[in-house]
DNA sequence: CAGTGGTCTAGACCACATG
DNA sequence: ATGTGGTCTAGACCACTGG
């Protein structure tokens, strides 16, 4: 009936899945501009009747495709194209995720989970050159765009970064050391030069953080930075993790580099 | 009939959908030891039968799990824990893809997909302060662990970084830069000092390989590592992106940092 | 061959958003 | 009230693997 030769598919070369099939197709109508961002998909009924598939294997497609993050998709109300949101990629420069998120015209939504001074783990002792027994300070946060956590953080300072320049008690205060670059600098006398770190994929359920459970479904898949900043003398002085949601909110992850801007 | 609480779970708070909460009791009991790594699974429709849900909704939660690489499913044979090839988290230090994946205890081959000498699209040249016109090499490779693609890199090295030094012709020649550092170095007399580089995350799709079709589907998820590698006079030397393809592995990534290892 | 996972369907009901 | 997506089922058939 359609003239398009997106019909009957199934019986051509069956190689690979029909919800296979169907995601392909809706991915070209995409990149072709057929379904522009923001903009609204047929409803799973008509994909159904235009596509001679069942409502079943539309699904297994949109939940492919929803689960990158290239549609998303609301309950009573629809399918929609995710917008790009993938910002230029600067390869240096320190990157302010409130600022990011604000970018994207996202309603930026920041908050302090927990702060808490104790001995930190062996695995971040060790990165971070401290003895058995220092004590640092743990502080996590999260950011949420319009309400749906799509980062949180943990920032590990050592105390000796900080003492003699700013109680324990005042560092615990939430937002205390914000913004963190400026703090270690300004407060603390310590520059960062460059970072160093992995980078691994994650599910939601092995992220443990201190403070009020997330909301967010356990098998999310997330984007784990773990990173060490040094200081202009090679000394380690801050120890990071940064959690991205991935299935939320796309976008270039910026690792930062030594010293000055390079364009 | 079953004395365990895995039971009728359904009806009691039906808060998380069902095929969530049988992805829940299922990675339980990997954590927690019962399917130990390398095990298989129960079948489909034992999980039916013990669970008291459909086939449709054991699947869903299968391929969640399979999604996030915690589940390896083989065709008619069975579902089989995936073993934790996570190596352990050295920071810093150049790292070997084949080395990484044979200490996995993989087979690993690698395989080089093509090479050109060509001006490289705009973005890369400004990513390594190239004037219009300048000539880079294009290096795509392919790592694969028992046959099946877990990496695919692209290095690009501008022509003024090996002119001179070795002919062109010579450098197209496959494995002409193995090990790519070492030839940097000892053939170019370009060390490479620090990397400044960004993260993503995509899908198979989008990745444009020169060369031979990758044999993926289009919608695994891909992690995209882009990074610039800078001699110890700050000047762009090479420029890398390394496409890791996610549910195959799962496995740190390392990110380099500058001059002597550290740890 | 038997058992496993892979695919697909038709149909039912629920939960949410909007008018 | 309507239409959307969310969940779940039962059952069918196919394709692969191994003994």
């Amino acid at each position: 009936m359609n003239p398009k030769a997106e019909d009957d598919l199934q019986l051509m070369r069956r190689q690979s899945p029909l919800a296979d099939q169907v995601a392909e197709i809706l991915l070209e109508r995409i990149s072709s501009g057929t379904y522009p961002p923001e903009s609204r998909l047929p409803s799973e009924n008509e994909m159904v009747e235009e596509l001679n598939v069942s409502r079943a294997t539309v699904r297994a497609a949109l939940s492919a495709l929803a689960a990158n993050g290239m549609v998303k998709r609301r309950h009573g109300v629809g399918t929609f194209i995710s917008r790009l949101t993938r910002i230029s990629n600067p390869l240096n420069d320190v990157i302010d995720y409130n600022d990011l998120i604000t970018g994207q015209g996202f309603a930026c939504r920041s908050e302090h989970l927990s702060s808490i001074a104790r001995e930190p783990e062996q695995a971040v002792r060790e990165a971070l050159d401290l003895k058995e027994g220092a004590s640092a300070v743990e502080i996590w946060k999260a950011f949420l765009a319009n309400d749906e956590m799509v980062i949180c953080t943990l920032n590990v300072i050592p105390a000796w970064v900080y003492e003699g320049r700013i109680t324990t008690e005042e560092i615990l205060r939430p937002g205390a050391t914000e913004p963190l670059y400026q703090f270690l600098e300004d407060r603390c006398g310590q520059a960062i030069d460059y970072y160093v770190g992995a980078v691994r994929p994650d599910i939601a359920r092995n992220i443990h953080v201190r403070g009020p459970a997330l909301n967010v479904n356990p098998l999310m898949p997330v984007l784990v930075i773990e990173e060490v900043g040094y200081n202009p003398e090679e000394k380690p002085v801050i120890y990071e993790v940064e959690h991205l949601f991935g299935d939320r909110m796309k976008f270039d992850v910026i690792r930062r580099h030594r010293r000055a801007a390079r364009r």
